[in-house]
RNA sequence: CGCGGGGUGGAGCAGUUUGGUAGCUCGUCAGGCUCAUAACCUGAAGGUCGUAGGUUCAAAUCCUACCCCCGCAACCA
């Protein structure tokens, strides 16, 4: 058997200050949808995910909680990893920064920036604002009319020294400029490819990567006081999640998954991923991740989502309200992957009657009524009396739903999902064209052989159909979809790419039990 | 010259990277069908693609200028 192919996907670790929210489930859903695509392709697949919980931020919201850091981390954490399963994210990892395999494997990064020499000590100056958390340029500094200095937010900055350790990152420059050239795609959407290079054929000055003002880090090996800049620490999960420092020996260990894939990031943190840690890795001697997808952000009803407006959404009532597939169907139809959306009750409820219910949903239903009707099970299409089995009309319809396959791919590796679904419901109108033509309820009625023959071919030509949208959409819906498949009395071993392509028996068959997939939502307050 | 996003039939949007008859969903109107989740199909009305120039055989798409709208403390995908 030849080595299988691999594919190596990150979800950005979450922030565990707070409960996830719809962007939190949207990064995590865009990156499920991506390696279950690749699976039923036939790639071996690793999903990471996890938590970032280090940082003031987490020290200090602990200690206003009352709690010890330790707990309050564990129980947030814990939030998200129901997330992940409440969404039915196929995560095969899920890193916590707080646990002693990422403490070793953030320290052994640390030691091979040393040792590339691209560590320096410098004492870090500068305005630093308590409320930002954050040093803030010079430029930046604002003084009121009472002479206090503030930041850009407005909060008062003093001037302060810490004693700092650097990251050479204005060396890797030209390094990254190149990489950049090399590979346009390193980063999409194209736009933040364009701002990740802006951004660094700007002035790229040296990063400071230790704190010493907190604790709660991972502590800089051989350097009391320092804990790593929370970024750097954030960043290595990628690698703890694959066993580093156990690189492994070549042939089989998890560390063979690197270098990831993808990266898919909300697009706040490309620049961390698009910068600094590619500069990172090279100083580390590692292979460069090969791809970062940025995607955008969710508006609330045209308004942005902010918590002290409190219109955040919560995925998880969400998912209570519509049904998991509805939402992971809507979040990723809606919008451009890539750009900004918005989310509205009223445009989930359409979206899902009218491309889910009334669509998909009814077009199964009618085919297998019929079919159930004809047959008491799939329709059976050969022999005498289907003497034509496969007319013009037929052919047409199914070459559309093979052609299908390659145009799905274009759009899923473009990570296109919007398009990508759009093709495949496209098709499903297709089919309902094709069936309100053929009428094969006529056919049936007719009474004879030849009719309930030509009816047989009908309506096997669109369980065809439905089993190659079926597949095709498996990654986005997995649970409604494999209902469906279930339905068609296709075997779980048949659900893949590398089946797509074969039809089903005209035999005719069992058919699973027939039942509405995705029944009609009511308008929102008027069920 | 702060930054970013956007202006496409009544509504919401895609299409702009790689110029080539302006498309989708909803809504409206008129038919058809009756297998189906009051779903499905056909047809119609409706757009000078923000404005003005430019490049081109050809521009929603490329270039220039301008107008208008939205967001830009923190948290955060």
């Amino acid at each position: 058997m030849t080595a299988q192919k691999r594919f190596y996907l990150t979800t950005p670790i979450y922030y565990v200050n707070d409960k996830p929210h719809i962007g939190h489930a949207y990064t995590s859903l865009a990156s499920d949808v991506v390696v279950r695509y690749k699976r039923l392709r036939g790639y071996e697949c690793h999903l990471l995910t996890g938590t970032d919980e280090h940082g003031q931020k987490v020290q200090q919201a602990a200690q206003r909680a009352g709690e010890e850091t330790a707990l309050f981390t564990s129980r947030f954490a814990e939030n998200f990893r129901s997330m992940a399963e409440r969404l039915q994210i196929s995560y095969d990892g899920f890193v916590r920064t707080t646990e002693e395999r990422h403490r070793l494997s953030a320290q052994a990064f640390w030691t091979r920036l040393q040792e590339s020499g691209d560590l320096y000590d410098k004492d870090y100056e500068g305005w630093y604002s308590v409320r930002d958390e954050n040093y803030c340029d010079a430029s930046e500094i604002k003084e009121r009319a009472d002479g206090t200095k503030v930041s850009a937010s407005g909060g008062e900055v003093e001037w302060v020294i810490e004693p700092s350790i650097f990251f050479r990152l204005s060396k890797y420059r030209d390094s990254l400029l190149r990489h950049y050239d090399a590979h346009p795609d390193f980063i999409m959407p194209r736009t933040r490819m364009n701002e990740v290079r802006s951004f660094v054929e700007g002035s790229l000055w040296d990063l400071c990567v230790s704190r010493t003002s907190f604790s709660w880090g991972v502590p800089v090996p051989e350097r009391e006081g320092h804990v790593m800049y929370v970024w750097v620490d954030a960043l290595t999960n990628y690698l703890t999640g694959l066993g580093f420092p156990n690189e492994g020996s070549k042939g089989g260990g998890l560390f063979d998954f690197w270098p990831a894939d993808m990266h898919m990031v909300g697009k706040d943190i490309v620049r961390f991923h698009g910068v600094y840690w590619p500069a990172l890795l090279m100083s580390a001697g590692l292979e460069l991740p090969k791809r970062i997808f940025a995607h955008g952000w969710w508006t609330n009803a045209g308004e942005k989502i902010s918590k002290s407006v409190g219109n955040v959404i919560d995925p998880i009532a969400l998912v209570d309200e519509y049904g998991l597939d509805r939402v992971r169907y809507f979040l990723l139809r809606e919008v451009p992957f890539g750009e900004d959306g918005d989310f509205s009750h009223e445009a989930m409820v359409r979206r899902s009657n009218e491309d889910l219910a009334n669509g998909l949903g009814n077009l199964c239903m009618r085919v297998l009524t019929l079919a159930d009707r004809g047959w008491g099970g799939l329709p059976v299409c050969e022999g005498a009396a289907c003497k034509g089995v496969t007319l013009e009309q037929d052919e047409a319809l199914l070459a559309k739903f093979d052609a299908g396959e390659a145009l799905l791919e274009e759009r899923m590796e473009a990570c296109s999902f919007h398009r990508a679904l759009a093709g495949v419901m496209a098709l499903v109108g297709e089919a309902d064209r094709y069936i309100t033509r053929e009428a094969p309820w006529k056919l049936l009625g007719a009474g004879d052989e030849v009719s309930k023959g030509r009816a047989g071919v009908v309506l096997w030509v669109l369980c065809e159909c439905l089993r190659m949208a079926a597949i095709d959409l498996l990654c986005f819906m997995p649970g409604s979809m494999g209902r469906i498949l279930d339905m068609l009395g296709v075997g779980e071993g048949l659900r893949d790419f590398a089946h797509r392509g074969r039809r089903l028996p005209r035999t005719g068959g069992k058919l699973g039990e027939v039942a509405a997939v995705f029944p009609r939502l009511e308008k929102r307050g008027e069920a």
